[in-house]
DNA sequence: GATGAATGAGCTTTCATTCAT
DNA sequence: AATGAATGAAAGCTCATTCAT
């Protein structure tokens, strides 16, 4: 099955397998992107990199943008996924929400390519409304929740989803491209910064 | 003098004038990439909405990269000045984080397309090392004289400071592009949660 | 017995079968560039349209050229057909010049494809020499052997062969395409103009 | 002016003057059309024989579409203006029938790239209603008069219009592209035998 | 025979840049 | 300084054809 799309296989959302070529052009459109841009990525090359001809991309995309597109959903749901997964593990809602913070930094910190790459998109023509996305979801559970509990300050979800993954961007930028780099000790002062804000007493 | 720079006098920072064709220029390439990114802003229409012909630009800007390097250095000075400004404003430090965080803010509201133009810029090759900006200068010592006062707590300042830009940027861009309008008692929210991480005590 | 060609049997001209498939992707071209054009007319559209494989065509075609002329070929046996069935139908010259000119009128004016089809396909490149067709057979003798009985004017046979053909067409293509439709009062002024032209006395 | 088109001066429709370098991109594209078809005319070569760079093409058509339409606008009105200046010059009617005709014999004659053109557009998706044209204009109005003049037999105009375009056309393909070339006599012949089946008496 | 994924040459078109005016 | 016609490299994409299955 090679369309990219998401099914219920008993209790648990998985992505389903997508075809190796397919793989292949993602993973070098990945590359290229980070590397040099949207410009800088054009189809003979991603097509290059990824060891097939230009016109076998039109096989699987029907043109640049819908590359682009399937591109971004194909990574968002690897997002949603560490998201879903780390939400699960920890037995207070601190430590879950230190576990999703820092799954979530070793994600992009391991695949910069993929940070670089929505940032590159979510403001760019293709994300056409720009609207940040991730606003529903696990963590939006994850926060209403804790503000019924009484754990999390009162506040929009929304704005504490936004915050959440500014701040998980916002560090592994500063690791990964800056004369700064963070260690351990780093990380967890970050996390805590943002626990300590939007925590209750 | 139409090259764009600072110069020190005496104890303030100020951007020498630009010429007002520059200034078209620079207004019109920021509109066309917020609208359209790099990929819809070519130099022909970049000209044409500027009211020059396309040689002309040719006159001010090398080439293409040249106008873009020069477009986010005049942007990013007028960023930093908001932030001196900003920073020598306030009896308190927590009242002079919150007008930053504040002024930062409406900014960024009030130029949408110098917000999404950054995030473009920061991310592609034109900003070759992606290294995150701003991470010296007023904000760094407005951190660190913190710290020595002890009323924020101990960590790099560079991470303080992107946390800082990243937690603005979150909000604004929430506000702007989601079906989520932020209100003033969203925007002290917001702030809070940040200044409530940082600070001691 | 796939080629296409013809056969003498008896006094019979008789067209060879042709198998179904090629049938199927004669009338799935036929319709493509009725519509389309040679240019609208890609092999994976042929294909798609009869109901078989891209790669089929080529067991039974050489390629995209040798199907475009073995549906010339094919069509023009058609229309050979008619002209001969025609030519032995009527009491007098008149007569039978009359079935002639009204059997191909009717052909065209059911089968616009074909019309389209031979307008296109003479004029193009894959009709090399651009010459006019059906210039001997049947409509030769037909006209020669007037001539001699004294009841055709006395013209080269060949421009009278184009002439006529010119004239069915131009009649159909009004008929077809324009909003200006015919009825058989129309025709019958149409064919008699030809023949009060071509007739003597 | 670039734009072709008409205007009235004074008792005369005349075309306006066309850029030269236009001119030069006409007649390559007329030139290779003729000889290889649309499909053997990429933009690449048509410009290579106009001797200007692709790109310039584009600052005079906005595409190849619309060049193919211009270019057919074009020699439509060329024609046009023959039509408009034979039918003023002759004492009778049946002089000024001769003299369109064989100035139009002769125009196709000298310009066969325009005849084969014309064809191919006609019959081809640019023109998408496959319409006949000319079917209003000095044409209609000639035979309508001469019909009420009791000269020319009672048809539709429109018919009469397309049979001397179709008379014409089938005699210069004939002289042009076949074996059978044709004299001043056969040319004769050709005319006599339109003009006899559609005069009166 | 039949398939259709894969190929890659070649198409139309865009656009950063130049330069004669 | 200012113009904008002209350039031509390079982009996205199509499609006739092949070939392993």
């Amino acid at each position: 099955m090679n369309v990219q799309s998401t099914v219920n296989v008993g209790p648990y959302i998985i992505m389903e397998e997508i075809s190796e070529k397919k793989r292949l052009i993602f993973e070098s459109a990945l590359d290229l992107i980070r590397e040099r841009g949207f410009h800088g990525a054009p189809m003979s090359l991603v097509a290059g990199n990824a060891g097939v001809a230009a016109g076998t991309i039109y096989h699987y995309f029907k043109g640049k943008d819908d590359l682009i597109r399937e591109l971004y959903a194909y990574n968002r749901e690897r997002v949603i996924a560490i998201v879903d997964k780390a939400a699960g593990t920890g037995a207070t809602r601190k430590e879950r929400f230190f576990n999703i913070w820092n799954q979530l930094y070793e994600f992009y910190n391991q695949n910069d390519n993929v940070l670089i790459f929505f940032e590159q998109f979510l403001n760019s023509p293709y994300n056409a409304d720009k609207s940040p996305n991730h606003l529903r979801g696990t963590l939006y559970s994850f926060f209403q929740e804790g503000m019924e509990a009484g754990e999390i300050r009162q506040v929009k979800p929304e704005l504490l989803i936004v915050l959440t993954f500014g701040s998980v961007n916002s560090a592994a930028k500063l690791n990964l491209f800056s004369q700064v780099p963070l260690d351990q000790s780093d990380l967890r002062d970050a996390v805590e910064i943002l626990w300590q804000g939007i925590a209750t007493g």
